[in-house]
DNA sequence: GAATAGATCCGC
DNA sequence: CGGATCTATTCA
């Protein structure tokens, strides 16, 4: 039984309650389950915590803004944003609506039903740009979607800690999460 | 308005 | 290490 696993059964999409406990709890439950978009399916290896106004490295440290509205919504919504002018990112929101906190996707593993065995998404702007997940998907709500969710795989991966990749802000939290053996 | 930094990736 | 290339913030 996982972090995930305590909340939801095997193979049944993630509900409302997972993503709203705290952030650093859904960032390592996330860790071995299985993402849905549009058919594809990939588990997920690696994730990083942005939490609150505290967090200076978290988009919404300074409020609230066009692009980062979606991470004000309810646990259980997508977060997607541009990065650098060509890539996105996927988060997926959580805590209670109002509490600006998201849980980064670093890396996925596509599963070979995709036809593509033993693929490595290694890299949030890789994962994104291979599963074609941009804008139009920022502020969806994964809890009722039937074509972008998160699925429980009753996998309970041993992982690591670090400190976050590519910020220069709160360099010092331990908040990045990464499944073993990638 | 201009400059700069940014939760990135790729090619040299 | 620099280029791609858009958003948001900071500075003049």
């Amino acid at each position: 039984m996982n972090a995930a696993g305590t909340i939801c059964k095997e193979n049944q999409r993630l509900p409302r309650e997972f993503f709203l406990q705290s952030t650093l709890h859904v960032a390592q439950g996330l860790l071995g389950q299985k993402l849905v978009f549009n058919n594809q399916q990939a588990i997920i290896t690696e994730t990083e915590a942005y939490i609150g106004r505290d967090d200076a490295a978290c988009h919404a440290a300074k409020g609230r803004t066009k692009r980062n509205q979606s991470m004000f919504k309810e646990g259980g919504h997508a977060y997607v944003y541009l990065i650098y002018g060509m890539y996105y990112c996927l988060n997926f929101v959580t805590e209670e609506e109002g509490f600006p906190a998201a849980v980064l996707i670093r890396g996925v593993e596509l599963l070979p039903e995709n036809k593509n065995h033993h693929v490595m998404l290694n890299g949030p702007g890789k994962l994104t740009r291979f599963l074609g997940i941009n804008k139009e998907q920022d502020g969806i709500d994964i809890i009722t979607s039937d074509r972008f969710f998160v699925s429980s795989t009753g996998v309970s991966p041993v992982y690591k800690t670090t400190p976050r990749i590519g910020i220069s802000k709160a360099k010092e939290l331990l908040w990045r999460f990464v499944v073993e053996g990638y």
